[in-house]
DNA sequence: AATCGTTGTATCGAATCGATACATCTGTTA
DNA sequence: TAACAGATGTATCGATTCGATACAACGATT
C-alpha cells in the first residue's frame, strides 16, 4: 500500500523522503501522517526490488539537470535563490527516482485486487486513477461500491440494536451517515465517469500515460 | 488501542475471542473488521498483564478448576440465553473475563491522551463515553475538535492547489467534506452533552436519543 | 551567541495485518 | 445416510506499519 503510493508520487518526478511525506499528507490529503518507521523501510525496500534508484545528492549530481529539478525547483527554488541550474545540495539528501521495473510495478500495484475493507487502499488508488484505463476505473469504481454496500447493510443492522446507549448509537449513527456518504460520493464518480466515456471518444484518458518510457 | 475495545467489550460481560471480534465489528460498528493476527495476542497480552482472566471451557481443560467450572457454567448460560440465535457456545472455547486491574487499566486507557490523529481510537472512546464522567467526555469532544479543525485547514490548503488532475481533487474535495461532517458530529455531541449538563440533575439519561437521527 | 523551529535521514520495538491451518458443529442436499 | 458447504472457533507466521526516539544541518529570532 505505501509502496502503490510511493510509487504513484515518484512517477511525476524525483522525491526524497520527506517530501514524499508531506505529499502524502496534503497532496493526497487523505492519508494519515505516515510514519517515517514506515516510510524509509518501504523506500529500501523498493530500491532493493530494483524499483527506484536513491541518488545521494551531496556532490555533484550527475542527474540535477532533468526532471530531477524539474520536480525539485518549486520546493527548493526559494532556499537556493542564489544558484538557479544546478542545486548545491550541502545537505545528505537522497533523492529517489523511478525505474521502468518501478513502472510496470506501479501498474501493477494500482490494478490489484484491492483488499477488502480497505478506505485508504481505495482513496490512494483513486488518486492515481488518471493511470487507469477507463475500464479498469470503473471496475475498480463499482468493486468499491458492492464493498460498502454491504458495509452499509452491517451498519444499519446495527443501528436497529436497542441495546445501545446514547454513545455507542450516537457512533453507529454516524459511521452509517459516512458510509452513506461515501457511496453517494462513489455514484457521482461513476456518473462522471459514464458521462466521460460517451463524449470522450476521440480522446479518451486526457492528460494521462499508462506507459511514458523514460530513459533509465 | 486494541486493550481499550477488549476491556470495554468485557466490561459488559465475559466473552471469547471469536465474539469479541464480531461485537467489534457490528456493535460498535466502525472498527475495521480486526485480524485475529491482532486479536489473540492481544488478548494474551491483557491475561499476562492481569487484567483479564481466560477460563477453558472445553473438554478435558486439565487445569479447569471445578470452582471455575461452576461459575463460568452460570455466565455461559446467560450468555446463551441473550444470543442463542446466533451463538451457541459448545466446546472448546476459552472465555475471557475482567479483572478489578482490568477495570482499572480500562479507565486509565479510556481517559488517555488520545494520540494526535486517531479517528479510530476516538470513535471508541465515544462508544464507552458512558464510563466516562462528563468532565472528561467534554474533554474529549473538544480535544477532538481542534484537532480536525487543524485537519481541516490542511485538507482546504490542498483542495486550492491547481496541479491536481480531476480524480485527485476529488478524492481531496471528498476528504474535506468528510471531515466537516465529522466537526458537525461534534458539535451536535457538544452541544447535546452540554444540554444533558444544564437538565439532567433528576433524570439521568432516560433512554433518548442524543441528537435528532438523520435518516434518509 | 544562544536558542528554537523546520527540514532531513534513520532505526528500534511493539502493534497490527493478511494469510493460513486446523478442528468442531449445523444445515442442506444427493 | 453420507457427503458437503459454511459458519464458528482458536491459533500462529511473516511482513507491514506505527510511535517514539536519536541525530544533524540550516534559518530565523532574540
Amino acid at each position: 500500500m505505501l509502496d502503490l503510493a510511493i510509487l504513484g508520487l515518484l512517477q511525476e518526478g524525483d522525491l526524497h523522503g520527506y517530501e514524499i511525506r508531506r505529499r502524502l499528507r496534503d497532496s493526497l490529503g487523505l492519508m494519515a501522517n505516515i510514519s517515517f518507521g514506515s516510510l524509509y523501510p518501504a523506500l529500501a525496500r523498493l530500491e532493493t526490488a530494483g524499483a527506484v534508484r536513491g541518488i545521494e545528492a551531496g556532490t555533484a549530481s550527475p542527474l540535477a539537470t532533468g526532471a530531477a529539478m524539474g520536480s525539485l525547483s518549486g520546493e527548493l527554488a526559494a532556499l537556493r535563490s542564489k544558484r538557479t541550474a544546478i542545486a548545491r545540495p550541502k545537505k545528505s539528501k537522497k533523492v529517489y527516482r523511478i525505474t521502468d521495473a518501478g513502472r510496470g510495478l506501479f501498474t501493477e500495484l494500482l490494478a490489484a485486487p484491492a483488499t477488502s475493507d480497505d478506505a485508504r487502499g481505495f482513496s490512494l488508488r483513486v488518486s492515481f486513477a488518471k493511470y487507469l484505463t477507463p475500464e479498469l476505473r470503473i471496475a475498480l469504481l463499482q468493486r468499491r461500491r458492492t464493498q460498502l454496500q454491504d458495509r452499509l447493510s452491517e451498519v444499519c443492522a446495527a443501528t436497529k440494536r436497542d441495546d445501545l446507549d446514547v454513545y455507542a448509537r450516537s457512533v453507529v449513527d454516524h459511521t452509517a451517515q459516512g458510509v452513506r456518504q461515501d457511496i453517494a460520493w462513489l455514484d457521482a464518480l461513476l456518473a462522471a465517469e459514464r458521462e466521460r466515456s460517451s463524449t470522450d471518444l476521440t480522446n479518451p484518458n486526457p492528460g494521462g500515460q499508462v506507459m511514458a518510457p523514460v530513459n533509465d
